[in-house]
DNA sequence: CCCGATATAGGGTAAACACCCTATAAATTA
DNA sequence: TAATTTATAGGGTGTTTACCCTATATCGGG
């Protein structure tokens, strides 16, 4: 199997410095360029196309974030792992957004940085413990608890597929045409549906579907 | 610094010789008990309040996650980390539900596991990446592509205000109540916002907050 | 076999809503 | 200073909604 193609970006010759020593002290890897803005990483990855960027996101120019939506345009196969002294989760997220494969603080043990990149290559994703924190609490917070998901089975199904079709923004007289049926009858499965869910306002039905995962906001 | 307190949750005898193997070689690391049962595990979590969890999540009785749960309740203080064969989205999810701090498949490098006690134990999380990869995925489903940011700009800041009443499910003479302005300025407030953002129906203004995080679903 | 519960369907009405109009004072911008 | 934008306030009209009423078909239990 042949090495991990890497390119290392960041603004400080000491840091790129550090590490190529750490990763060329990895057999499986191979560093073949080096960047130190934002724009000549733009550059080199589009010359060399390499298998893993390791980017630092405070760069003189454009910010690695940047960089990485920009790259990830045009190289949708190149994985970019962040390397980065911020910890917070604005950064993070936006990184993230960017489409990110990995995302580990500077301050970590450098064993991480070596996960980061193997794991990356394989199409996987390292999230450092510390982010990954974040990120769950993120995760749980637009979870729902299950334990709310009993009253849906009082539903009918053609309470359900009336549901659905008014949280997507139909009207009573949009979702009669769709069924087929009298828009009178569609206002009459929406109180049934109101009633039986304790809701009161069209709007209440749109919030709990989008809860429900019945549609996307 | 004293050890990190450890208990194994595991049925098969020779799966928990093997981990007590790999643990005790940690110099920083002490194992404290085993389980191998769910209702074993309830009991000795109790009993030794062991600081770190290593818990196979198929059990002959009750499952890992339901252990998670229930233990959490009591002892929110204790960290559990899945170690097991699972690695579809479906329990992965779950046990996050249930507040585990760490995620490894069995067949990870043992390294990860080590790496999963020492974060847990630091109030850290760790995701192995195969693992994290689907979380991120779902991350970026939930999360608004910031590009889309645009129109909201052309907001006033008393229209922000009424949408957020407005999303929130307040009607016209609720919001104009809260703001101590006449119902009809609210009506004219969001004219405009819908004018705006292009929305016709109150129901897209709920679902147009709810994309831009300024209320929740 | 009938009874009651449930799913489905249709109708009426008062209130709320969406969309149209204008206007004035204050703050911002040019 | 003049022009534009913003926040406030009002009126009018047709549409949609939220809640009230009943009716029929089906299905399980007494």
């Amino acid at each position: 199997m042949s090495e991990i193609r890497l390119l290392l970006v960041d603004d400080h010759e000491v840091v790129r410095t550090g590490l190529r020593m750490l990763l060329e002290s990895c057999e499986d890897m191979l560093i073949i360029g080096e960047a130190s803005s934002g724009g000549e990483a733009l550059q080199r990855i589009k010359q060399l196309n390499p298998d893993v960027v390791v980017m630092d996101l405070t760069l003189p120019d454009i910010s690695g974030i940047e960089v990485t939506r920009l790259i990830l345009q045009d190289q949708p196969e190149v994985c970019i792992i962040a390397l980065t002294i911020h910890e917070d989760e604005q950064y993070f997220f936006e990184m993230l957004r960017a489409g990110a494969s990995g995302y580990v603080p500077k301050r970590a043990a450098p064993e991480h940085l070596i996960n980061a990149v193997r794991a990356a290559h394989k199409g996987e994703v390292y999230i450092h413990p510390a982010l990954a924190k974040i990120l769950v609490k993120d995760f749980l917070r637009y979870s729902p608890d299950e334990s709310e998901a009993d009253d849906i089975q009082e539903l009918t199904p053609r309470e359900i597929e009336v549901l659905e079709l008014l949280a997507d923004g139909l009207n009573n007289e949009e979702v009669a045409a769709r069924l087929y049926i009298s828009p009178h009858t569609v206002a009459r499965h929406r109180e049934n549906i109101m009633r039986k869910l304790n809701l009161h306002r069209r709007i209440d039905l749109v919030r709990y579907a989008i809860r429900k995962g019945m549609i996307e906001a």
